[in-house]
DNA sequence: GATAGAAGAATGAACGTTCATTCCGCCTGC
DNA sequence: GCAGGCGGAATGAACGTTCATTCTTCTATC
C-alpha cells in the first residue's frame, strides 16, 4: 500500500491520460514516458493493463467515497439526504473532472458492467450508502413506488448527464444551479401526493 | 441509397458486431467474415474504418427519427408530447437493443462529442422535434427555469440509463413500467406549482 | 442466340504500423 | 562488489489497409 512513490506517478499520470484520451486511446509507452519511468517499470507494479485499469478504479473509489460522506448522516430525513449526496457528487466531480471522465470510460467498459450489478444488487462489500438511502425512502413510502434500478435511474442519470455537459462546456454549473438540478431529480423520485 | 446488397450486409454486421463488442473489439477482418465478403470488399462500400461507423450512425438515426415520430403532433400540450416522445424512446430501444448499444458506444467516442454538441445548439439541419418541444416548453413555463442542457438531462439521462438496465437484466421493463418511469421524468422536468 | 472481350467488383494474402509485454544490461545503494 | 530496481530496445501478436489477381457481369459483334 504505501509503496514507493512510482507507483504513485504511475497511477496519476494513467488517470490524466485515460480520461483525456480513453482506454485505447493511451498506449502503455506513452503511459511510461508521462509518468516518467521506463515501460518496463509499469509491470514492476501492475502485472498487467488490465489491472492497472482496474485497480486504479478501486483507488479512486476509495477516494470519492469519503468525500462524499462528509458530514451525511443516516439519523437525517430522507430527502434531506438525497439533497446532500445528490449535490456532494456533483460538486466532487466538477472538481475532480479527470476523476469523472476516468470512471465514465471505467462503467463503459465490460469490467463495469459487473461492477454496475453487483451495486444494484447489494454485492458489494462495503456498506452501500446509497442502497441504503433507497431502500429507507422506499419503505417510509417516501420514494415512488418503482424498482430500485429505475429510481437509481432517475436519480443518477440526469446528475452524470449534467456533470458530462459542465466538463465538456455546454453548460456552467455553480451553486444555484447543483442545487436546483437535484432537487430536480428529488422531483423525479419522491412520491407526489398531489396532482398536476 | 438503393445500392447493392453487399453494402447492406456490411451495415447490418457492423451493427451486430460493434453493438456486442464495441469499436475496439471489432476488427475488420472479423466484419468482412460476419459480412459474409472479402476484407478488400469493405474499402470499396466505405473509405475506412472511421466512415463506416458515421455511416451507420447516420443511418441508424433516420431509422429511428420516423418511429418515434408516428403520430407525433406539435399541436398537443406539451405534457402530452413529452410523454408521448419518452415512452416512444423506450419502447424502440426496448424492441431494438442493438441500436441502443450502437448509439450509446457512438456518444462516448469522440465523434460523438461533436454530435451532441450540435444537437443541443441546434446547428442541426433537420428539424430538430426534441429541442422543439423543449423550447415551447419553457416558453409557455411548464418546464422548470433551468438552462436546455439540465433539462435534456433530467428527461433523457434516466431514460437512457433505465434502458441500459433493462437490456443487460438488471430490470424489466413493460408498458406499465414505461409509462411510469416516463412520467417521473416529466415530474422531474415540469415547474412545480406546489411546495413539498 | 452465341461468344469474345472489356469493365469493374470482389477477394484475401501481404504490408506496415502500433501496441502490450518481455528481456537484459545498467546503475544505484548498501 | 553485488543484489535488485530500473530503463528502454526488442519481440511478436493484432490490426487497418492495400493491391495484384480472380471472378462476374455486361456489351458488341456476327
Amino acid at each position: 500500500m504505501a509503496k514507493p512513490d512510482k507507483r504513485d506517478e504511475i497511477i496519476r499520470a494513467a488517470l490524466e491520460m485515460i480520461a483525456e484520451q480513453g482506454f485505447h486511446g493511451s498506449p502503455m509507452a506513452e503511459l511510461a514516458k508521462r509518468a516518467g519511468v521506463g515501460a518496463g517499470t509499469i509491470y514492476r507494479y501492475f502485472e498487467n493493463k488490465e489491472v492497472l485499469i482496474a485497480e486504479l478504479y478501486r483507488e479512486l473509489e476509495e477516494r470519492v467515497y469519503p468525500v462524499l460522506l462528509e458530514g451525511y448522516s443516516t439519523e437525517r430525513p430522507v430527502r434531506e439526504r438525497f439533497l446532500q449526496l445528490g449535490s456532494a457528487l456533483l460538486r466532487y466531480f466538477i472538481e475532480h473532472p479527470l476523476d469523472f471522465r476516468y470512471l465514465e470510460q471505467f462503467h463503459n467498459s465490460p469490467y463495469g458492467v459487473e461492477c454496475r450489478r453487483a451495486k444494484l444488487f447489494g454485492e458489494n462489500g462495503k456498506q452501500d450508502v446509497c442502497r441504503e438511502l433507497f431502500l429507507d425512502g422506499i419503505a417510509a413510502g417516501e420514494f415512488k413506488e418503482l424498482p430500485l434500478p429505475v429510481l437509481f435511474a432517475l436519480a443518477f442519470g440526469p446528475l452524470l448527464a449534467v456533470t458530462r455537459d459542465h466538463i465538456l462546456g455546454f453548460v456552467a454549473l455553480d451553486e444555484g444551479l447543483i442545487a436546483r438540478t437535484v432537487e430536480a431529480c428529488w422531483d423525479a423520485v419522491r412520491s407526489q401526493a398531489l396532482d398536476q
